[in-house]
DNA sequence: AACAGTAGTGTTATGAAATAACATAACGCG
DNA sequence: CGCGTTATGTTATTTCATAACACTACTGTT
């Protein structure tokens, strides 16, 4: 795992609160709706801490995150609601930082491309390209389910220190 | 995780021996030497196992299979190895399945990308081709350091069962 | 050759991430 | 209602990875 870690909680994505997060959860209630699933509490807890978070979050973050009083849900609680989320497309694992994040894109293709800084840990989600490596793998006689692409480096802010 | 599980082992990939595993570790010694590296013991018998594995292989599979008679390495000793394998672009980390294999493509590049079979857990590395997503980091203004992309679906041989 | 500095290794222990397995509850439907 | 299916709760364990520190081996200098 690399780092390069110069500390900068600063120029922070968004992370929902309020009003935009309600909305969120909404919209994530419906699509949900539409295709028979089911946002059943802990799936919706995990969903609404992944949204008010401004970085990828751990597995054991949000475990921690999870109960009202201090009181931490068990990891396959967490674990579960996670697997249903990257199913619907609601939430994407970053795999070099075994963290998880709520898609911030339309679509629920299960493709997810990041940008990662090395510095600050930010993690910005953009609209994947993929057609020069789907023509690839169509070249070797691959089947593609999903593809995830990630990008290691510094975000626009890192760079200037 | 995910898995689809249909157990294959035939249609196997390489795995180096003899002869060519010797002109594939003389080749990395000789890319040390270029630049002041060292291919010491433990680094070259990591290299030795990716080399002639035929899948990929996790850590502590690496582990196990280390030491002579049966005795295993301890966990830093190949954890160490690996990380200059992949420093030096001997190996690549594929972070969807928590396993390592050797590189397979010229160039010392930070870039790599695999078709990884759901089926049969093979993975072919194949030649990226990240135009697209460069273009996009930049227009990001992103600094990007590496890329790695990892497509999961099934190899030409298990879409046929 | 003696030395100092750096890079690499050995070893013990621990920490972090994820899942297995099984019991219980809730939902959807004939 | 009663049955199958889907989801949850809970305990325990497994798998993956690193911290910390002592020791050794190479490198270049004088």
């Amino acid at each position: 795992m690399h780092t390069a870690t110069c500390e900068h909680d600063d120029h922070d994505h968004p992370g929902l609160t309020g009003q935009a997060l309600r909305r969120a959860l909404g919209a994530a209630e419906r699509r949900c709706a539409e295709t028979d699933q089911r946002l059943t509490a802990p799936r919706r807890r995990v969903l609404e801490l992944l949204l008010e978070g401004d970085a990828p979050l751990k597995a054991y973050d949000l475990i921690a995150a999870f109960g009202e009083a201090g009181a931490p849900a068990k990891p396959p609680t967490v674990y579960r609601a996670l697997e249903f989320l990257e199913r619907l497309g609601f939430a994407h694992r970053i795999e070099s930082l075994n963290a998880y994040v709520p898609c911030r894109l339309e679509g629920d293709s299960h493709q997810a491309a990041f940008l990662i800084c090395d510095c600050c840990g930010a993690a910005e989600e953009f609209e994947p390209d993929f057609t020069a490596q789907l023509a690839a793998a169509k070249g070797a006689g691959y089947a593609v389910e999903s593809i995830t692409l990630e990008a290691r480096g510094l975000c626009p802010a890192c760079r200037k220190d």
